[in-house]
DNA sequence: ATATAAACGCAACTACGTTGCGAAATATAT
DNA sequence: ATATATTTCGCAACGTAGTTGCGTTTATAT
């Protein structure tokens, strides 16, 4: 676990007051967190207009990422510092430099349940294309969103019943 | 090819007027399209509420699939008539019904492009994940989002030589 | 023909995110 | 240390996709 000093101190980004708050927001959470979500977390004073800078400051430094949840707002998620797949990712046979690589990418799947609107970052799933895409298409990232219910929402099928009692 | 009454019929469904345009319009185009896209090309007195509310009956009854850009705005997409995959899709070993499936599933994956912002579906592209989602997971669909550069905006790497010359 | 329900049209509203601009803070030059 | 240039911040106004409420029209049922 990084402080979020750390965190930008390794990366060589400048740090003010407020990407310090908002990462240290952000590096509590297990789940992605909407604009709103954080703004909570945060001192009652602070800018809703400075978050969304922020936020923005972030992404294009590559310490958090952001998901598109099904309401069609964002929710952003700070990066796994552990670096799973450092070097460029080639999926088919071309080759793409991301905008902002400084920090770690984010290439895993995302899960959002359709009843409680939860979303989960599936750190160990990851895209995998079964046909190759059109040659001629230079691909950069590749987005998963899996709809469905979590853990908590899905209801027990049947009863489990004891193989031993049967 | 099927036009918009045959679809409708085929799956049971009531037409209306505004039904049937705007089930035309999209039918016709290649691409998904957003709301503003759809609108300019219905007649000027169309109701962009009631447009809304058909897109929202047409989705709900499988006629049509939509996707979150990255703008965050809806594209709409006529669904495949073709019937590929009819049977209910499982991912992982959790069956799993569909909201609406009256008509066609729509589970392809979709490029946007970062430079002209216009979306692909990719008909032959279909999830595959590298590692199974954590059971108790109840999976409904897998959504696919591919991001880069259309074959239209990404520029040749180098100029191809002839190798008969060389 | 009358009653009931679905679809439509219009106006107002909500919510996420953006833009402009002056004030404050931070960095750079002399 | 002081002056100057550059970032960052805070606030208000704005833009836009999508929603809600409600009265009117159109379709369906008896
Ligand atoms: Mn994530
Ligand atoms: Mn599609
Ligand atoms: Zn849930
Ligand atoms: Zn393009």
């Amino acid at each position: 676990m990084h402080t979020s000093s750390q965190i930008f101190q390794e990366a060589g980004l400048k740090p003010t007051q407020s990407r310090l708050e908002v990462t240290g927001v952000l590096a509590q959470s297990e789940y992605p967190m909407t604009h709103q979500d954080i703004l909570k977390e945060l001192p009652e004073s602070f800018d809703r207009v400075t978050l969304y800078r922020v936020l923005d400051w972030l992404l294009t430094n590559g310490v958090i990422h952001r998901i598109a949840g099904e309401d069609r707002t964002w929710r952003f998620h700070i990066n796994n510092s552990d670096l799973t797949n450092k070097q460029t990712t080639r999926y088919n046979s071309t080759p793409t430099t991301s905008k902002s690589n400084k920090l770690n990418q984010h290439s895993h799947a995302h899960f959002q349940c359709e009843n409680c609107g939860k979303m989960f970052c599936l750190n160990d799933v990851h895209p995998k294309l079964t046909n190759d895409i059109p040659p001629d298409f230079v691909v950069d990232s590749i987005e998963i969103n899996i709809k469905g219910k979590c853990v908590n929402c899905a209801k027990p099928l049947e009863p489990l019943v004891n193989p031993d009692h049967r």
